[in-house]
DNA sequence: TTTATTTGCGTAAACGTTTAAGTTATTCGA
DNA sequence: TCGAATAACTTAAACGTTTACGCAAATAAA
């Protein structure tokens, strides 16, 4: 009971060659012409021997290991472990398992755990990585394994990637704001050349545009969360005729929350506000705050859909072009026109 | 470049034997007599042709995978996430890397998993289980793969354990309320059998009696989250002479702060509150809770700690004595004595 | 009856390592 | 000067699989 079993115990059990075992454990029985007796003998000596085939040296000898790189700034933000779990029970359907790291941002870390990925001969990658890491992953794009990357966009990759659609979701956002009644609206993001980040912005901005209403951008050189609240209260302060906030992030939300800590609620109190990104949170705090929510399950399903045809694709998929799916996501609306300040 | 380098092409480019570069690559030179000139070779070799040990093969070789198994409820939970990120990368810094799967408390699924854990040889596992997976975990108890379980203390398993000490924060939790001049404090919890639960309960009612106060408790059957919060109204409407309340876990804090949509916050209000477990939200909510946090860095540290002594100890390691950690919590205090009601 | 095909199974090589057990040449102590 | 120790390597087995190939018996075709 203690030892492991192994292919050839059973063989030695039944009177059979390992051979014979190992097509029946692959049920290749039929196939490879063994004849239903001793399939039967085999089945029954692995029953009782507690067989468990070693994946350690099916995979040495087939060249698959099945096990599939996840890599993200840190696993433990909710939407990364969120999406860690979803990925994880879709990939078990498919017989893979994940490994996951979480990279910190950091340049030598990140090398450092994709080389262990590699010497771990992980089937695939699944990654979220911040601009500046091109070329770590970049190597790793159009060899054996498939990558697939999410959240980000990094606009010097050509590579495979699940986003969420933010132009759109931004503009709906937005959209949504002037349907019920508000007119000036701002929009605060942070300065970079984030993606994802101007996507998002491009979806305030048009929508706009198009209302021939104002911009009223706020970009956040991005300290820390105390200064970042401080120019939140600042700008919301000296605009005193705003009555509509964006958030264009999750922790940007945060901050602007924190004006509470400094009794200076009032300023987000009789406004219109909306979070990019979703989180518990948010159904708790008043006034409440309707937010962009990303798919999840949406967005794992598509990762595993596309690794899995990559995998079984071989050499066609790898030459093919790089595929961008762009999910829409969805607006949890809870708070309605701007009148009432009703909540739903 | 593409295909894969080995130590057999090591060896052949080098114009030596793959064990004279097993050697080196091992750190085994001098001991095995490599002489630094061959060494050198051999290393420069290595470098020039990208080599990255195959650690299936290794592992197959060995007999040690150098992985961990990781075995939770949900690995989406904040508690979780944060645990196998922390866990993730104190176990990187010893060679080890984390695969985890969510039981999301199904026996079939756990089992299941168990198995996959197993043909994949894990070094050792990691786990917190619900009560009724004691058998499930069980069997592995004792084998070959070293089994640390956290978070919930299962009485019928005798293995090793890490654990916040449930017992002491709460009472030091109850104690914080009492020294800040709160007078009549509910301690609402689920109605279980679940050790950590009933140590928590302990905790406040040993401080309570020990105060000559009279303990006012609600157990909950848990059955969803509305219907929780509807007893918890009803509770505390009944009991008007409450001035502080300690929530037994997370999710009962939530169904309290619930409270606040069907407009009855003003329930909780005025009183002192403590929530066992912490959580971002908290820093937000008003009136300010304080809560008890769980050491998640220092039970990470014990997790690993403890791991590596069995794996190192051999066959000592594995006839001693089962050994169960408790951690002290944190209380994180948000809200001081009770007249002033300030904000810290 | 002979030949070809199908059925049923076993032999052995390979995947990339590690490592026990050689082998040869050199140094050394007496 | 000669066995013994040391230094510098190599040979080959093993870890547990998968799978190409080979071979014999049974069946079918001619």
């Amino acid at each position: 009971m203690q030892q492991k079993v192994s292919i050839k115990d059973i063989a030695n059990h039944v009177g059979t060659s390992i051979t014979a075992v190992s097509f029946v454990i692959n049920g290749k029985a039929k196939e490879k012409y063994i004849s239903d007796k001793l399939a039967a003998k085999i089945r029954k000596a692995i029953d009782e021997l507690g067989y468990q085939p070693n994946l350690l040296a099916r995979s040495l000898r087939t060249g698959k290991s099945n096990i599939i790189g996840f890599l993200v700034d840190d696993i433990s933000k909710p939407f990364f472990s969120g999406l860690a779990r979803a990925i994880d029970e879709k990939a078990a359907v498919h017989g893979y398992k994940i490994i996951f790291s979480s990279t910190g941002n950091d340049r030598e870390r990140t090398t450092e755990i994709l080389n262990i990925y590699q010497e771990r001969r992980v089937d695939a990658y699944v990654a979220a990585l911040a601009e500046g890491l091109e070329n770590e992953i970049g190597g790793l794009i159009g060899g054996e394994a498939p990558v697939v990357l999410f959240d980000r966009y990094l606009p010097g990759l050509d590579a495979d990637y699940v986003l969420t659609d933010n132009f759109w979701s931004t503009a709906a956002a937005t959209q949504h704001l002037l349907d019920n009644g508000f007119e000036n609206i701002a929009f605060i993001t942070i300065d970079t050349l984030q993606q994802q980040m101007l996507d998002r912005l491009r979806g305030y901005t048009e929508v706009i545009d198009r209302s021939g209403k104002k911009q009223e951008v706020l970009k956040i050189k991005y300290q820390d969360s105390e200064h970042a609240t401080q120019l939140i209260k600042a700008f919301l302060q000296k605009n005193s005729h705003l009555d509509a906030v964006i958030f264009a992030a999750n922790y940007l939300t945060m901050d602007g929350l924190k004006l509470s800590r400094t009794g200076d609620e009032g300023l987000l109190q009789s406004k219109g506000v909306i979070s990019f990104d979703d989180f518990e949170l948010l159904e708790f705090i008043r006034p409440s705050i309707t937010a962009v929510e990303q798919p999840i399950e949406a967005i794992a399903e598509n990762i595993i859909q596309l690794l899995l045809k990559k995998l079984a694709g071989g050499a066609t998929a790898k030459t093919a072009k790089p595929v961008v799916i762009n999910l829409q996501a969805k607006l949890n609306v809870r708070q309605s026109s701007k009148p009432q300040n009703a909540q739903s």
